[in-house]
DNA sequence: ATCCCTGCAAAGGGTTTGCAGACGC
DNA sequence: GCGTCTGCAAACCCTTTGCAGGGAT
């Protein structure tokens, strides 16, 4: 499936869940959809504002602040606390589930896939009554070193601001 | 172990520490060590702040903030963001390694252990190169409701304000 | 036409910072 | 006594809120 593709699937969910919620299918909430799926990469809500500014896209952060909050109930997009006080957002559709690796040398994000995190979920909420509806796994440290003491894992991930 | 001899030892530990880094061994510092290890449960600042205006030990918030720095680089605290834009701690001496479910409708807080949390760790870590020294894994959810529709969990679990 | 959504800017809340005075060393 | 730590409050930053105007229905 292409990123078209995959936009297009992305909207129908959204025209979906806004009809079923009676909200607005505002032209700046569709803006914001596009442009989060149009990159792959984490994003902060300043780095979104600035990009669809640059593409004069000109809604207001209030209304990205809005929309995210939609995004999130109806699951195109999962938000992070990566331990600071910003909100980091990715994309929830298009990719298998995953979580992060956190590098605090370099400030970059890897992620990885383990089905144990799904069994821990499982049967935790079994054992303790609890009904898990999401999870957040976060591992961070610091990368290994190559003989030239350059980070091996950072060639292959996203770099971050800050 | 008492949780007075616990006291002890991490004072030793903050003594220990401070004098390796130079640092200076204020009266301020070691009263916001005790009132932590005086508590068994997770906090956020303002709440150990208060406690501690309460029994007349008047440190400031910086300072509070400060003391906390130090805390968690010699490993005596842990710190945590439940997906809010507030950081919660919590004593990490004197207890097993454990991560936490957090309940959606009653904001409580309930500790779990899995050995496969490690395994990952360290088979990830492996896996990719990297050295994984601390990680974060939250489970969110809701409590099963018995019978008469109470929480079933929140009877067993820390109450917590927010 | 209704009234929800947007944009703007101010307010809010947790954390950080700057500075003068205090005190550990 | 020197240099760092403390206390206080202002600054800071991300996020939320209030309100008037605009646009989806």
């Amino acid at each position: 499936m292409t990123n078209e593709e995959i936009k297009v699937e992305v909207r129908q969910t959204f025209v979906q869940f806004l009809e079923q919620n009676q909200q607005r299918k505002t032209p700046e909430r569709f803006a914001i959809l596009d442009e989060i799926y149009s990159n792959k990469e984490h994003f902060d809500v300043e780095t979104l504002f600035e990009h669809m500014k640059q593409r004069n896209s000109r809604v207001s952060r209030a209304t990205v602040y809005n929309t995210l909050d939609l995004l999130l109930d109806c699951g195109l997009v999962i938000k992070h606390q990566f331990g600071k006080n910003l909100a980091r957002y990715e994309r929830a559709y298009g990719f298998r589930q995953h979580d992060h690796m956190i590098c605090n040398v370099c400030n970059n994000i890897l992620e990885f896939c383990d089905p144990r995190i799904h069994q821990i979920k499982t049967m935790m909420g079994d054992l303790m009554k609890f009904e898990v509806t999401n999870h957040s796994l976060y591992l961070f440290g610091k990368p290994q070193t190559d003989k030239e003491n350059k980070c091996v894992v950072c060639k292959h991930i996203v770099p971050l601001k800050d």
